[in-house]
Order: structure tokens, then C-alpha cells, then sequence
DNA sequence: CGCTACATTGAGTTACCTCAAAAATTGTGG
DNA sequence: CCACAATTTTTGAGGTAACTCAATGTAGCG
């Protein structure tokens, strides 16, 4: 069943006309790159689209290739052998997928939502960044983000209880959403998708599922937060979303 | 009270004998330059201890320096207004302090043990960089372990019992204290000392004081562990610990 | 419209936390 | 070198947040 897949990969050739209208191209890490040398990532850069649960990564049995997200989420999954599971990240639109010159991580890379990808064979990418220092300074820098960003979440999982955790993750997901749309999350209301089932939250907050429908079935009761249908959210009292939150600050 | 300090800063010109004895030498960032250019570093490298619970850098108070550690741990803090606490990550000997280039992070780092630090004035440090690529490319490599250093501790955090957790801690200290001694754990058996108080561990693991003793108490039951004082500990049954721990692995 | 997968709700259990006290370790002054 | 604080750690008893198991409800899809 990877017909999408080889189908997308056929495309791959329009990818020459893409960077131009490319939704992440501001805020990506080819903006590293002087403009001429964005005509080189032109040409090998290829699009691959993927569904919902399509593993993109699983261990050592990598791709070939890296990849910034064009659109949709990413989560990295660890997990054990008595099947218990955790996900350590969520990747959003403009973030870069891989390692470079390194041993691929040993992590389960999966599409949690819709996902598109803008890809680059390893072996040119590699030799582009030779080139262009600029390049691995900015994937340093956004590597240090990531690494920001994980202990952040460390606290989130050693710290914070059941009801802080939801707050927090709506939060983040929130905020990863929109700093895509040029507006920041503006006034007290907010609307957006859950890139994750109630399941995947658990796994990334280390909850039961049971456990993160009570907590939002609280933040619900308090007026704090509409659903509609199982992925949509509406916040409507932002200030104490954030205040339940809290560390998301510090 | 900056004595120590001050003095050890007074010393700092005796560094240019230090690089060839250097017990991180072949292990810390500086690996990664060749000979030649190693010269160069001692004359811009600095020697600096301190005590245990010194507080190194918190938030945008940050010392105007990097550095490799050469001997000691250092704890980095994620603490929140509330008062709680999350001790987000540890660092060895021959790790590197500081974010070239980039904002300092929002954490408290701070001396768990006596610690003796090799410092880089930042302006002299990032000038290298940018004449030896080969020092950002180590960077990148090493803030890429860094950060699956971190993601495998997240799982820890949100999936493992208290158990688990204590016991994951062990071989993760003991691991890294014996990377540098150049043979790796041999035997069942090994000795070695705690960086951290059991209010740390608590802080390292999410837990309290109280579970971390009780755990610390099973495993001494089972016969996996024993203790000499508060800091000492000799692992009896190094299999049955990593069974007990089991994710670090995966 | 009914089926399937996912989400919610409820009831009871447990692992870890909280509070309180005892014991061990470490440091200090006589 | 020993007695005595001061600090840290251990142990105990009881409480609670989150888990487990089981049943019910609800989207979303053919």
C-alpha cells in the first residue's frame, strides 16, 4: 500500500516551482541559505506526502533522505519492549526531520496528522551544508531549540500534575500552530485542531487515556475550554488556561 | 565569598601546561580540533572550580564564558515559581557548558560536586568557531546526544515506576562516571559515587525524598545494591539492575 | 442506519505522596 | 578522640491522585 507514496515521489520533479510558494520557506532551515544557493536546494528537493500513522522513521531502518515539514505534525515515539510507549516530541510545520553526518536516532518518526514533507537526499544534503556552513549553524541553533524545548517538557512529565499537564500541552500545541499563521494567538479565544487522539496525549504526557478525558472534561466544566466533535478545541479563558499551566512561562 | 573563585581565576594562566594533561582531552569538544589549532585554545582557556551547589549560570544570568568540564558534575535546573523543581539534565566530565551563538538557556546550572571547569571567553570561543568549522560541526554532534540524551530520559519520566526509575538512575551515573576511566564496567560488580543527594535524585526523577529512599531500600533488600555512607554505592547484581531499568536500552 | 473505533464515565485499587518521627551520617568544638 | 549538634536519610502511618477494569456513550464512515 504505498501507492501515495510512490505517486508523491513521481511529483517530485514540480518541486522546482515550490520553494517560491513554500507555506515554510520564511521560517525552514533553507532561510539559512543565500538566495542563489536556494536554487540548488531546488533541485534536490522532492515533496513526499504521508497518512495519518505512516511510519516515516523506525530506528535503524531509516530513510534516505532529510525533510522539513511543509505541513502537519510529526511525533517522535519511544518505545519499550513491554509495549509501553512515549512520545518524546511533536514536530510542527517548518521543522527539520533527521540527523545529519550522525547514526539516525532510535526513535519511531510517525505522521500524526496529514503530513507533507519537502525532502533531501542525504548524501546531496550533507554535501550542500559542506558547502554552506551557514546551514549547520542553523540546524546547531534549532538543535539547541529542540533540546530547549524537551526540557521543558521534562518538567512538564517530573512536575506537573494530571490537570497542569492537559493545560500544558494545549498550550504548546496552540502556540505551535499559530506562530505559523503570522498572528499570534490573539485575544482571549482560540480555535484549533488536536494533531493527536486522546491516546497519543496520554503517551506524550505520560497519562492514561481515562485519565486525560477526566482532565479535560474538568478544564470543559470550568469553562475554560469548548470541544467540538473529538479534535477541536476552543479556548475561551486563555489567562487561566495559562495559569494552570504555568511552568510553560518559566 | 568568591575566594576560591577569585583565586583559581588568578591561576588560569597556568593553563597553557594543562591541554596535554588534560584528563578530557581526547573526549571533550577540543578533540575536535587539530593540533595546531589546539595551541590556540590554551591560550584563550581558563581554569575554574568550584564548590558543590555553586550556582554556574541562572537564566539571562550567564557567565561570559563556555566551558568543558574536566572533573565534577554539574546539574541543570528547571525550577518553577511554586518552588518545584526538575532537575532536567546532568553533566560529566568532558561535556561542554554554554549555547554558542544563541540566547543562554532559562535553567539554573549549578556545581553538584566539586567541580573544576576549562572556561572560553565567549568572544574569543565563537571567533575560533568561525574560523574552524570543525568545532561547530563536534557541537552539533554532541547537542544532538544531548538532546537523545534527554528524550530517552523523558521516557523514564512519564512511563517507568519509581523503581524503575531509581534503578535507570543508577546505571545512568554509573555509565557516565565510567566512560571516562577508560574500562567500561567489567563485572558484575561496581563501585562507584553518588553526584547527587537522594533530595536531588527526587528532583532528578520526579519523586520524593521518601520514595527515593524506599526504592533505594528494595533494591538493598534484593541484594542489587549495597551502600557505604550516604554516597556510596556498590551494584552486586549488574543484570538484575538493567533488567530493573530495562528502557535504558531501547 | 448500523458498525467500528474512539472517547467518556463510573467504581474500586494502588503507587506514590504527605506528614511526622526516628535513625544514621557528617561536621564541630572541647 | 569523643560528645553533641546539625543535617540528611530512613522508616512508618495514613491519604490521595492517578491507574485499572468495565460499561456506556458518541463520532465518523461505509
Amino acid at each position: 500500500m504505498r501507492s501515495i507514496e510512490e505517486l508523491t515521489r513521481t511529483h517530485s520533479v514540480n518541486s522546482r516551482i515550490a520553494c517560491d510558494r513554500c507555506d515554510v520557506r520564511e521560517r525552514a532551515l533553507c532561510s539559512a541559505l543565500p538566495n542563489v544557493e536556494a536554487q540548488r536546494v531546488h533541485r534536490i528537493a522532492f515533496r513526499r506526502v504521508f497518512q495519518p500513522g505512516r511510519v516515516i522513521a523506525c530506528g535503524d531502518r531509516s530513510p534516505d533522505w532529510y525533510a522539513v515539514i511543509v505541513s502537519g505534525v510529526v511525533k517522535l515515539v519511544k518505545s519499550q519492549a513491554d509495549g509501553r510507549q512515549q512520545i518524546v516530541a511533536l514536530q510542527f510545520p517548518a521543522d527539520f526531520i533527521g540527523r545529519p553526518f550522525g547514526k539516525p536516532d532510535a526513535l519511531f518518526a510517525e505522521a500524526a496528522t496529514d503530513l507533507e514533507l519537502c525532502c533531501f537526499a542525504k548524501p546531496s544534503f550533507e554535501t550542500l551544508m559542506r558547502e554552506q556552513p551557514g546551514l549547520e549553524h542553523a540546524l546547531l541553533q534549532r538543535t539547541f531549540d529542540e533540546l530547549e524545548a524537551a526540557r521543558r517538557w521534562m518538567f512538564v512529565l517530573g512536575r506537573q500534575s494530571a490537570q497542569e499537564k492537559v493545560a500544558s500541552f494545549l498550550l504548546l500545541v496552540m502556540q505551535r500552530l499559530h506562530q505559523g499563521c503570522g498572528q499570534p494567538p490573539a485575544g482571549p479565544e482560540c480555535k484549533f485542531e488536536l494533531p493527536l487522539s486522546r491516546t497519543e496525549i496520554g503517551e506524550y504526557l505520560g497519562l492514561t487515556i481515562e485519565t486525560v478525558s477526566r482532565q479535560f472534561r474538568q478544564l470543559k466544566l470550568q469553562g475554560i475550554v469548548e470541544t467540538q466533535g473529538k479534535r477541536t478545541v476552543i479556548v475561551k479563558d486563555m489567562g487561566r488556561l495559562e495559569r494552570f499551566a504555568e511552568s510553560a512561562t518559566g
